[in-house]
Parts: structure tokens; C-alpha cells; sequence
DNA sequence: GGTTCGATCCTCT
DNA sequence: GAGGATCGAACCT
């Protein structure tokens, strides 16, 4: 398994290709000299400041900057007080978009996911944006982290495997039933079993 | 300095 | 399927 980081051209491009592309990758994350791995087979795209689901739509923030500058870069952010959610920023600088993170396949490092998941059974150590952190202790000291510096947390190529197909929903979470809402921007890998609830597909 | 809300998870029914 | 947990940021006063 080569587990180079993806350079930062790779982030430089149209965010629902890359939330696509980056479906199969791998999560990478160096703790205490252990490696923690994860395979990515779910995302969602958040793509400008007009997308009404993005923490962008309210404009630049303390919160958000790190969207609105260069690609390459962690977006990590708390949600409902108990939980971190990982996005990867995408796109020109001054244009904020990310993808989030929705759930990986563990493939190294799963006793050190199990501890830091309290015990929970092996499908729900990564099956959700915020297990995934958890497992992969991954929080606010993270945001603005360089993704393609291949230290502590970044992302390498992976690839789809023979006979696995991408499949495409509408986003998670995202209030209001319009148009411009109910684009399909979340993708995962059809049939994966570690694809976050409720699976698409 | 107080209030509100959230790109979720867990525990119970 | 419902409700509580729990905290950082945003938006008031």
C-alpha cells in the first residue's frame, strides 16, 4: 500500500469531482507513531457561497476561513457539542468548498480505533463523519491542517475495486426540501458496509 | 455576557 | 423513531 499524500493539485479542481475521486482513498493518520487507516467510501460536496448547506452561504467567518483559502487544507468543526466533522478544502483560493468526510472502511490500526471508540462493534467504529474522528482522534487541532505535507493526517490514493459502483443521494442533514438543496451530492460506494445511515442506494 | 443553533451519536422505546 | 447530550461560534443586548 503506497500511502503517498495526494498532491495539492489534486484538491485544485471541481469539488463534486474530487468528493468522487476521493472515494477509495485513504485516510491517513500517524498517532503516537501508530498508523491509523481508513479507506473513504462515503462523502458529500459543499461548493460555494451560495450553496445554502454549506457554513460558507454566511460568508467568511473565524469559523469557516479555512474555506475560503487555498485547496489541501483540514476544515474540522464541532458539531451539536459532542462530535468533529472532517472536510478537505477544494477549489481556487477565495472560492470556499470543501467535502466532507462521511464514513471510511477501518483497514489498519483497528485496535487503536477500537480503544478510541470505546469498544463499539467494528462496523460503527468509522460508519459516520463524527465515529470517524473519533476513531481516528481527529479534532479542532486539526483545522487548517496541510493535507499534503504527509504528516499526522492526510489522504492517499486509492482507487475503486473491481466491481464497485458509485452511488449518488441527496445530501444528509440539509433542511428544506428546494431544488438547489436536494442536489445529489453525496456520494459513497454502493453496497459498502460501512457507509453512514441511512445508506444510500 | 446571554441565547440559540447545529453537515451527529447514543440510548432507550 | 424519539429525545437528550453538550460546546463552540454567531448573533444578539
Amino acid at each position: 500500500m503506497i500511502l503517498e499524500p495526494f498532491p495539492r493539485t489534486f484538491y485544485d479542481r471541481d469539488t463534486v469531482q474530487v468528493a468522487q475521486d476521493l472515494l477509495g482513498a485513504f485516510l491517513v493518520r500517524e498517532l503516537e507513531g501508530q498508523l491509523l487507516v481508513g479507506r473513504i467510501v462515503e462523502t458529500e460536496a459543499y461548493v460555494g457561497p451560495d450553496d445554502r448547506a454549506s457554513h460558507a452561504s454566511v460568508g467568511r467567518t473565524s469559523r469557516n476561513a479555512v474555506m475560503f483559502g487555498p485547496p489541501g487544507y483540514a476544515y474540522v468543526y464541532v458539531i451539536y457539542g459532542v462530535h468533529h466533522c472532517l472536510n478537505v478544502v477544494t477549489e481556487r483560493e477565495g472560492f470556499p468548498a470543501a467535502v466532507l468526510i462521511r464514513a471510511l472502511e477501518p483497514i489498519e490500526g483497528i485496535e487503536v480505533m477500537r480503544k478510541l471508540r470505546g469498544g463499539r462493534p467494528d462496523r460503527e467504529l468509522t460508519n459516520g463523519p463524527g465515529k470517524l474522528c473519533q476513531a481516528l482522534a481527529i479534532d479542532l487541532r486539526f483545522y487548517g491542517h496541510d493535507l499534503c505535507a504527509g504528516r499526522e493526517v492526510w489522504i492517499a490514493s486509492g482507487g475503486l475495486r473491481p466491481g464497485e459502483d458509485i452511488v449518488q443521494a441527496p445530501r444528509v442533514g440539509v433542511r428544506g426540501d428546494e431544488r438547489a438543496l436536494a442536489v445529489p451530492w453525496r456520494f459513497a460506494i454502493k453496497g459498502n458496509p460501512y457507509v453512514s445511515r441511512p445508506a444510500p442506494g
